[in-house]
Formats: C-alpha cells, sequence, structure tokens
DNA sequence: CAGCTTTTTGCAGTTGATGAATTTTTGCGT
DNA sequence: ACGCAAAAATTCATCAACTGCAAAAAGCTG
C-alpha cells in the first residue's frame, strides 16, 4: 500500500546510518522518476520520509513521547532540518499538504456554478477540495486515525481554514458580484469546514473505502433535513 | 467597565512589586464579596489578575512577544504558579471558563423540547451556552478580539469545542431515544460550532452590543436560506 | 573542475511546560 | 493569640519545541 517504508517498523536504533540514504534513494526514484532535477526529487523524498516516519513512530509511541529527534534520526537527516521542511512536530505528523483550489474549479464558483444554488455550488468547491492526489489518500488516512488518538491533532482543520479563510472569503465575495446571495461570509466559511469534517468522518467510518468526497451529498443530504425538519413543523 | 486593573495600562516593569497584593486585594473584596473562604477568593483574584495581565500584555505586544514570566510578573505570582492556573498560555489570554450546560436546559433539551425541532432546540442549547455570567462577557470580547490579531488561538476554540465534544454527543444520543432523529452526532457537533462561531463574529461586528446570543436567530435565518436556495431551485 | 546557489548541519539560546522538593500562606481548633 | 495541618506558591532542575547564525556539504552550471 503505502509506496515508502512497507515493512521494517521498528529495528534497532543503533543501525539506522545508511538505510535513510537508501529510502530516499528508493523514494526518488520511485516516486517522481524523471521530474526537475536531484535536488527537487530529494526534497519530496525528504518530506515524505518525515512524515512517515513521524506518522509511524507517533502510532506507535503516541504523540508526546516522540520528539522530532527521534523522528529526524528515523527520517536520516538533522533536527534542524525537520525544521526546514516543517513549521511544528504536529504539522509534519498530519502531512501538511498545501491542498489549494485548481484554476477552473474556483472560476466556475465565482461566475455562479456549477449549478447556480450555492449550497450545491460549495459541495462541489468542498468536493474538489477532498479529492487530492491518490498517492496522497494514504498519508491522509493515517492524519485521521492519529487525529482520533490524538485529540490535540483536530486543530489541523481548523489551522487549514485558517490559512485560507482569506482566499475562501475572496471567493465568496466575487461570487456576489454576479450571483448575488445575503449569507455572511463567517457562516458559509464554517458550512465549509462542516461539509469538510463531516465527510471525512463519514469516510473514516466507512473504512476508508473510496474517495472522501464521496461522503459529501449524504452531508449535504442531512444538513437539508435537518433544517427542513425545522421548516416544514 | 473592567473589574480589575480599570487603569494603569503600561506603567514602568521595574517597580512592580508591591501592586499585585494591592491588585489581589481590590479584587477579591470586589469581586466576589461575601463568599467562600478567603483562599477561595484569593485563588479568583489571582486567576482574573492573570487573565486581565495576559490579556492586556498580549493587546500591547502581540501573543509570541509576551512570555508568562512578563504575565506573571504583571500579575505578581511565580512562573510556576502560572501553570498551577492554566494549562497554557493561550488558555490564560483567552480567559478560558468552563461554560458548561446548566441541568435543566440539559434535560429540556434530551426530552426532545423546547420547541420540538432540532434545528431550533440545537439554538436553544447554544443560546445557554452563550449567555455566560455578565462579568465575563468584558473577557470573552477581549479574547475575541485578541483571536482576530492571533489567529492561532482560534485553535484552542475549537479544542474547547472537543473537550467538549463527548458531552454533547452524549446529549444527542440521550435525546435520540425519545425523540428519534437521522442526522450523524459528527455533523451537529460542527452545527453547534458553527452556531457558536457565526453569533459571536455577529456579537463583535456588531460592536459587542448586548448579549452573543442575541446574535443567534439571524444565525439560524442565514443557514435556513441557504439550504432553501437550494431546494426550491 | 571551478564557481555559484541551495540546502543541511551543528550550536547556542529562548521559551513553554512539567515534576519534585521546599517554603509560605491560610484555616481552624484550642 | 498560638500552633498545627492542609493548601498553595515558590524555587530549582529538566525536557523538548523551536529559531538564528555561520560553516560545511551538496547540487547545479558553464
Amino acid at each position: 500500500m503505502a509506496p515508502t517504508t512497507p515493512s521494517r517498523a521498528q529495528a534497532a536504533p543503533a543501525d539506522a546510518e545508511q538505510r535513510p540514504d537508501l529510502r530516499e534513494l528508493a523514494a526518488a526514484l520511485e516516486g517522481t522518476p524523471v521530474e526537475q532535477g536531484l535536488r527537487e526529487r530529494k526534497k519530496r523524498a525528504r518530506r515524505a520520509a518525515l512524515i512517515d516516519a513521524a506518522q509511524l513512530l507517533v502510532a506507535e509511541h503516541g504523540l508526546d513521547a516522540v520528539t522530532v529527534e527521534m523522528i529526524s534520526a528515523e527520517a536520516g537527516v538533522s533536527a534542524r532540518t525537520f525544521f526546514n521542511y516543517f513549521e511544528s512536530k504536529d504539522d509534519a505528523v498530519l502531512g501538511a499538504e498545501d491542498t489549494s483550489l485548481s484554476e477552473d474549479v474556483v472560476r466556475t464558483f465565482v461566475e455562479g456554478g456549477p449549478t447556480g444554488r450555492l449550497l450545491s455550488d460549495l459541495q462541489a468547491l468542498v468536493a474538489s477540495l477532498l479529492t487530492p492526489h491518490a498517492e496522497a489518500h494514504d498519508r491522509v488516512r493515517r492524519a485521521m486515525d492519529l487525529m482520533q488518538q490524538e485529540p490535540r491533532l483536530l486543530q489541523r482543520h481548523v489551522i487549514w481554514m485558517d490559512r485560507h479563510k482569506s482566499r475562501l472569503v475572496e471567493l465568496f465575495e466575487a461570487r456576489r458580484a454576479t450571483t448575488p446571495f445575503s449569507t455572511d461570509n463567517e457562516l458559509l466559511t464554517m458550512l465549509v469546514l462542516l461539509l469538510i469534517r463531516t465527510a471525512l468522518v463519514a469516510w473514516e467510518h466507512a473504512g476508508y473505502a473510496g474517495n472522501p468526497a464521496d461522503h459529501l451529498p449524504s452531508a449535504v443530504a442531512q444538513l437539508i433535513d435537518v433544517v427542513a425538519l425545522d421548516v416544514d413543523a
């Protein structure tokens, strides 16, 4: 399943001198075969190795029992280098990716599409967010598992939300120009968060089958239900 | 307005030796006049002093430029004592209160009330959460201001949510027994978070006039609008 | 290979946070 | 008032997250 470090979980900590190079090389060759320079490939490989090491160690010993020194050692780099790649230990454990919205999805949304109905279009927006490159699914899955055990990591969504909130608000404002609506930006942002989280949790409950975005329609349907129950009665 | 440290914002950092006692005494006498032992009153007073000091200093210098030593010094206690009162620096500047739900509100909700409509009853639940003792409003207000400047603090908000999540899920499950509904617990929890945050932000935009809970109806109405736009069309 | 840029690394230092032992403060019975 | 026991604050030691800096190593380019 995992493209990197498929086996050898524990092994002795002493003989960890030459393995990293092997792993990096393997990952660099396997992950991105023919692309850019060696520098770039090593960068990706190191990053992946750090995430893998972090998730592996945390799954085994718990978040607080794992130090960045352990992670760095396991990945074969210095502790200082770790912080060249991640802002914090948590970021590494979560494998924080820069999931940004694609151009055309943004354009469609801003122009009032694809359906013209706000909620459905939000759903489409979120769907594109929840459909990362297949290779990342594994890390997201492990991150979800770890989040259950370590509530502190739940912040991830909020951090993500916070980083992209201004971007989202821009989108909302832009769409407003062509397709007016009265909902506050804050509520819409929270709605996006709600959809993301609900879909991810549903995906987890389903045993990580298929794509997280597959569970979005159900989330939206439930939301409609809740509101309908209030309006009808 | 503020019952504690109404004036003297900056003052020199050197002559901060005997003031603390005065402040504590004042707060202890004023805040909770005749209640419990002196021990308890001092405890509250110190806690309040720490929150005030934290919020004051952070508002002035920014979150990262303020150390717990500064806060402790400003409040007239040792740095170690600080951690007897708060788990983290962030907790102190947010003035983390343990806002728990009152008995009858819980009972009413579990029994399917007060309106019998899930969304409206969630609204009632959140309203009781957003209606703390008046004296705390000031701190909440300052916390909101600080959260805008220091996005990191928003995370603590979610951590709070997480701490009470299990409690909320209990309520949902209990209510399910008498008044069945199909919505996932996760979605309902996120809905609560959405209502809280939307109402608080609206309250802030309104210049902190009145009670945060006053802005809940608008939040719910907007939510209904968004969904209705999707269903009707 | 030589020169240039990028990245890693070691090191020192700051700060948040925790545990243990010690001292101070408080509440209370006499 | 006095002294004692409990509670709380303080001191001290320690760990780990993180950062800045300068030197060294590694990739890149001609």
